[in-house]
DNA sequence: AGATAATTTGAAAGCGCTTTCATACTTCCG
DNA sequence: CGGAAGTATGAAAGCGCTTTCAAATTATCT
């Protein structure tokens, strides 16, 4: 339904009411043991489904902690060598737009499990993600999902020794570790087909950050598009960008001084693509119609920026919740087995046949 | 120094090396006591401050600390009733571009102190609010801060009778509790001025949630801003968004459908105003020529949106680091004292005066 | 039926740390 | 120099839960 234009003006009170909180760990294990009149291991175990319990007893035990609004204590759990029922989280920045919606899938999923997750930022750097693990591990986390980032993947496979890892961006086969990986390669194949089948012969590239293996994978994939095409791959089409706007643009201008000549133009995330956006339209370069832009993540974003970037579909969030199901067979010793799918190419507005001209 | 166009190809092993990760959590204090000769009371008094040690035995803990690489551990910690060193922190979407970077304010100011962060998401609703609010509790935080949300006041009152609290987004006096708000009004009547300053006469506004408190004071700055240069406040230039960029864009495009005329349009975010630019751009009208538009918050990709958008900067880095702070100071049992920068016009290309015709 | 095996259940010992409480040991002062 | 007043330290009792271990109960088999 169409709403008219016009606002509606608020109630007096438009804030959501709320019942008065009640205290929480108020009561204890020992207290509905009490009341139900049996042993603690017994209400324990009822708890945990760690043995079989009488269903009289079992029933006692239900009532009673119904009756004290009895909600264990996790940090009670995780001292006595239980599990803590939370797992750690090593993003790189918390305020990432891309991996954001990553965390939001895992959150999603563990919540639905009954675990929670703890954010730490690693800021793409080894030692930091390191002590962010030690941390977590003195936390007594269950299990880590680390998202990329850069540390080794035999400093993983050793981590894995000790809790259940899950990590992205990387292909690892180790026990007790689970690795999940988006086609970066393929999705920049296939931007890169997306312009040539429109006709494109002069592709430039922003590439990402060197040290970042999704950069190098989405360059290579880059160059097979390219190939397939019958085009040979100019290193000189080639700038380097770190992976957010400000290098995008700095990269596009790099190109443009260059005077190198070029239809298109493919940034290996949105990040640069916007910005490169920006820097054509400073040189009065029209998208698409002089240049046609091409990114990589379909960022929310990326949907409404002028014109509408074209982009390869990125599943941030199924990567997420991929990464936290995997996590949750993992903690229950089965075999994850989880299938990301596969990228896709979303044809916006930022791209067009090359025009006669330039 | 400006780099020339180019890519440096990645080196063989481009991944960080890092170290074999050293096992946490392997000795305890009462092994650091074992080997100091000393009590297990003493090393914890040590590590607490509570008490006077004699110099002799600090120096033996300490190097017995030293030598086992002893880490308190944060659960037993918590167990004992002493604190986690951690805060909970309720956001609303942990994928939130303009929360995101509050996020990260507060957790490097609470890393600075040695307290980590524990974010949940309470997705605007007061019932997932005290659930999330509930749950950090049973995990025995040692405060709570709460971005905004809908919680009662009365309802965060009453949790800070258990624990000390920190909101945004409301001006509230309670012990045990500190609000930080920023001044949605002024900013909003500062950027209704800007336009007014440029000569405009006929601003629309594109009004967030109603039952966002934030929303309603962005509309009383609105009509100050109006107000104050004279201009009557006309309802039918005003239309409602939910404050994402979907939304954004229906609003504009419910108003260009009413006919009415309209030099300027000022959202009452910045996702907003992205989605209105390109609801704009769909009509063929341009933007700044045709109408100027302006935007609230000043996310990072503001800055790049084609024209940069002209906005009120709004501080959330701060916002978040003096979230920080003031947790910290009630966790000391001071009493917080925090001024958050004040709203500022950041005008960029998106606004200017208004051309002749429209 | 008698004995053996299988099944519930509770007592008790921690998990690693904080915190009384009591005990040695100083220091101070009339 | 004897006792009041402090001080530094350790023993021990938890925090709230899990997990042996062994006792008590019930089922099973020759």
């Amino acid at each position: 339904m169409r709403r008219v234009a016009g606002f509606n003006f608020p109630p007096e009170d438009s804030m959501a009411k709320t019942s008065i909180p009640k205290t929480t760990g108020t009561s204890t294990l020992g207290m509905v043991a009490k009341a139900a009149g049996v042993s603690a291991s017994t209400v324990s175990r009822i708890l945990n489904g760690t043995a079989v319990v009488s269903e009289a007893k079992k029933q006692a035990v239900d009532d009673a902690i119904a009756k004290l609004g009895f909600v264990p204590n996790p940090v009670a759990r995780g001292l006595a060598g239980g599990r803590t029922l939370s797992v750690g989280v090593v993003t790189q920045s918390i305020d990432s737009p891309f991996y954001g919606v990553a965390l939001r899938g895992i959150e999603d999923e563990l919540d639905r499990a009954g675990y929670s997750p703890l954010f730490v930022s690693g800021h793409w750097n080894a030692t930091e993600e390191a002590r962010c693990i030690d941390m977590l591990r003195s936390r007594r986390v269950d299990g880590i999902i680390v998202l990329t980032g850069r540390l080794s993947d035999a400093a993983l496979k050793q981590y894995a020794k000790a809790l259940p890892m899950v990590a992205t961006g990387r292909r690892l086969k180790a026990p007790n570790l689970y690795t999940l990986d988006f086609n970066n390669f393929e999705g920049a194949r296939l931007a890169t087909e997306h312009l040539t089948s429109l006709g494109h012969q002069r592709i430039a590239f922003i590439a990402g950050n060197a040290e970042h293996p999704d950069a190098n994978e989405r360059l290579r994939g880059y160059r097979a598009g390219l190939e397939s095409a019958g085009i040979t791959f100019k290193p000189e089409l080639v700038a380097a960008g770190l992976f957010h706007e400000e290098s995008g643009m700095l990269a596009a201008e790099r190109l443009l001084d260059t005077r190198q000549r070029f239809t298109a133009l493919f940034a290996a995330n949105d990040q640069m693509a916007l910005g490169a956006c920006l820097a054509l339209q400073r040189r009065s370069l029209k998208v698409p119609q002089d240049v046609s832009v091409m990114g990589f993540d379909d960022l929310a974003i990326s949907r409404y920026s002028i014109p509408p970037l074209s982009t390869v579909h990125h599943p941030a969030y199924e990567l997420g919740q991929g990464a936290a199901t995997a996590m949750l067979c993992l903690l229950r010793g089965e075999k994850p087995s989880f299938n990301l799918p596969g990228p896709r190419v979303i044809a916006r507005e930022s791209t067009a046949a090359p025009s006669a001209r330039p």
